[in-house]
DNA sequence: CCGGTTACAGTAACCGGTTACATTATGACA
DNA sequence: TGTCATAATGTAACCGGTTACTGTAACCGG
C-alpha cells in the first residue's frame, strides 16, 4: 500500500552516468559495444544506486520470462526433494529461475494452470498435473514443455523424460520367482493414471507370463503409493479370504513400508514367509531395519534431464524427443537375500 | 527466436467485444462495475479467444509480482520437502506464486540474490541464504521478509519464524543424563553459521551445567548436519585417542546416522555402550533398524508459518515479529530406551 | 582524399496491462 | 424542473525496460 517505492530504474542510471538510457541497457545486456569510459561510469553509478533492473518490465519487453515452470501434482513427499535439487541446479546455472506450484485435480475446474505461458518459458508437468486437453493446447501453441514420469497423448510430439519402469519390474519380479522360488506375487498398485504404476503392474506381468504363472487380479491390490493408503489396504486384503502369496511387488518404496508393516499386524514375517520389494529406492530405503530390495530410479538425474530439455527447447535448440534413464535392481534382504551384519556401507556413501 | 507469438492482448479481446480496454480489464479485476450484458459479451470472448492476461505487463502496471520468493543454501535434503510442501500450500491457497531459488555462498560475490525487490513481492529467507547487509538493504528499503530457522541481526526487527531449540536440546540431554545416567556426551555440531546448531549446543551445555557436568571442547566435533561429514569427523575423533563418552548428542537425525555408523565401524554398540539421540524427526527416524530417539520439530508448519506471515506483511497486515514454534521430545530406542517388538505405529500414522 | 565499414551513442516507439480523469446516462430528491 | 450522486464506459498516460532506427566520428584500403 502507499508503497510510493521510488524504485530507481534504468532512467535515474542513465542520467546519473550521463548517457541515455539505451547506453545503459546495452551495458547490462552487453549486447552492443559501449566504450570503456562510459562503461566505467555506468558500472559505478550502477552499485551507487544499488540498482538492479525491474524484471517485469524487462520481461513485458523482450517476451522472455527466464522463468519455468514446475507442475507437480503435491510436494509433500520425498520423492520430490531429489527431483527439485535436481531441476533446481540446472535451471540456476542457466540464469533462469524457477517457479514451483502444485495443481490439484480439484483447482482444475476453477482455475487456469498457476504456472503456463503468461507467466514462464516453459514449463515441466510431472505425471498428471495437467489434463490432455491443456497439454493440447499449450502444444498448439508452441509453449515449451517436458513431460516428467510420463509419456505425451498420441500425436502430440512433446520431449519427456521418465525412467524405465517396466523392465525393471520385469527383472525385479524375476527376482522373486528365480531366487527365492516365490510364484504368488501380490502387486500393489499405485495411482491408477499414473504412467509409472501401469508400466510396472506391466512389467509383473511380463515377469509372471514368462514363468508361466497366471496372472490374478485378486493379488492386486491398490496403494496409490501411499504408505498409509496401502497399508490400509493390505489389512483389507489380509482380513478377507484371500488366495495364498508369498511375495509382494509394492509399487514404490512407500507402499513397501504399508506393506511390511501391515504383515507384521497379522504375524506374517518378512522375508521368510513373505518377500517383500519396492521400487524407487528412496532415501531411506537403505536404512531401514529390513533393508528394502528395489530398483533405483535417478530422480536427481530426472531432474536435471528436464532442465536441460526445456532450456534447450526455450533456446530453440533440439531437444531430444525422450529420455528413458536407467533403473537399476538392488538387492538388499526384504527379498530374502543374505543379510549384512551392520549398517550398509551405503547409508554412508549415498548421494544426499 | 522469432516467436512472433500474436499472443492476444487485451485489446484484441476488448475490439473483439466491442468495448475499450479499460473496461475489460475493470471485467477482470472485478474492481469496478461492469454491466451484466458487457460482462457476458467480455467473458464470452475471453473465452473464446483462450485469453490470459499477460502477467509482465500486469507487474509492471500493478507494481505488484503477486509471487514470493524461497531463498534456500540448498534444496538437496530431505529436510526442505515439508518446509516447501507447507510454504507452498498457504501461498497457493491465496493465489499467488512461489519462486524457489538456492544462493549458494559462492555466488554472492558475483550476483545479486535470484529473488527480490525486482522479482517477487516478498521474499523468505532459510538460515543463512543472504548476508546480513543484504537484508539491511531490504529492510531499508521496506521488502517484505521472513526469516526461517535464524533470527534478524541486531535492529533489523525482521519477522522470523523458527523452532524451539534450545529447550528441548536441554531436555533431551537432561534425558541421557538422568534416564540413562550418561555423563559423557559426545555433541556433533551443525553447520557453525547456523543458529540452529548454535541453539542446539547451548542446550547441551545448559543441560551438563544443570547437572554439574563440565563442558569439554573435546567432546565436541564438527558434523555440518551431514550424514557423510559427520561419519568422517567421527571415524576421525575415534581413531585420536579421545575422552571417554557414552552418548552423542547429534544437532540433527542425518547426522545421527552418521555417528551410528562410525560407531559400529569401531564395534561400540549402540545404544548400550553409546546412547545416541539426535534433532528434527526427520521422515526416516522412525523407520531406522534403531529407532532414533530425537525431537521433533514441526518443519511443514514452519513453512506454513512463514507463508502466513509473508502474506500479511504483503498485504500490509501485522505480522509477528517473532514465531517459535514448540518442539517435542520423542523418545524412542536409540537413546536405550525399551523396545517395541515390531516396527512402530507412526510409521503408518506419520502425516506426510 | 574518398566511399565504405565499424564503434559508439541517442531518440522514441513499443511490450500489455492498469487507472486517473473525463464523459454520458440515469435515477433520486428537493 | 434543476441538482446531484452514481453507474457504466472511454481516452490516454504510465509502469520500466528493450531495440529499431538514425547519426556522428574514427578508421581503412585504394
Amino acid at each position: 500500500m502507499t508503497r510510493k517505492s521510488h524504485s530507481i530504474t534504468i532512467r535515474d542510471v542513465a542520467r546519473q552516468a550521463d548517457v541515455s538510457v539505451a547506453t545503459v541497457s546495452r551495458f547490462i545486456n552487453r549486447n552492443a559495444p559501449v566504450s570503456a569510459e562510459v562503461a566505467e561510469r555506468i558500472s559505478k553509478v550502477m552499485t551507487e544506486l544499488n540498482y538492479v533492473p525491474h524484471a517485469a518490465a524487462r520481461h513485458l519487453a523482450t517476451r522472455r520470462t527466464r522463468s519455468i515452470g514446475l507442475l507437480l501434482t503435491t510436494i509433500n513427499y520425498d520423492f520430490f526433494s531429489p527431483l527439485l535439487s535436481g531441476l533446481e541446479k540446472v535451471v540456476a546455472e542457466n540464469h533462469h529461475n524457477l517457479l514451483v506450484a502444485t495443481y490439484r485435480a480439484d483447482l482444475r475446474k476453477e482455475y487456469p494452470p498457476p504456472v503456463g505461458p503468461h507467466n514462464t518459458d516453459g514449463v515441466v508437468i510431472f505425471a498428471d498435473a495437467v489434463k490432455e486437453d491443456q497439454l493440447a493446447q499449450w502444444h498448439r501453441m508452441n509453449f515449451p514443455m517436458v513431460l516428467v514420469h510420463r509419456t505425451p497423448p498420441p500425436h502430440l510430439n512433446i520431449p519427456y523424460v521418465t525412467v524405465e519402469n517396466k523392465a525393471a519390474s520385469r527383472r525385479i519380479v524375476d527376482h522373486l520367482i528365480e531366487v527365492h522360488g516365490r510364484r504368488h506375487i501380490v502387486f500393489t498398485r499405485g495411482l491408477v493414471d499414473h504412467e509409472d504404476s501401469h508400466w510396472r503392474e506391466m512389467g509383473y506381468k511380463d515377469a509372471l507370463e514368462a514363468h508361466g504363472i497366471a496372472y490374478d487380479p485378486k493379488l492386486v491390490v491398490n496403494g496409490e503409493f501411499d504408505r498409509e493408503v496401502t497399508y490400509r489396504e493390505m489389512k483389507t486384503f489380509l482380513s478377507n479370504n484371500h488366495p495364498v502369496f508369498d511375495a509382494v511387488f509394492a509399487s514404490d518404496d512407500d507402499s513397501a513400508l504399508g506393506v511390511i508393516r501391515a504383515l507384521q499386524d497379522v504375524g506374517m514375517s518378512v522375508p521368510d514367509q513373505v518377500s517383500v520389494v519396492g521400487f524407487d529406492d528412496q532415501h531411506f530405503s537403505c536404512i531401514l531395519p529390513l533393508p528394502l530390495t528395489t530398483v533405483r530410479a535417478p530422480t536427481e538425474a530426472v531432474g536435471r534431464a528436464a532442465g536441460q530439455q526445456i532450456l534447450n527447447m526455450i533456446l530453440g535448440e533440439p531437444a531430444e524427443q525422450k529420455i528413458l534413464l536407467p533403473t537399476e535392481v538392488v538387492i538388499r534382504q526384504s527379498c530374502g537375500c543374505s543379510a549384512r551384519k551392520s549398517m550398509p556401507k551405503e547409508v554412508i556413501a549415498q548421494k544426499r
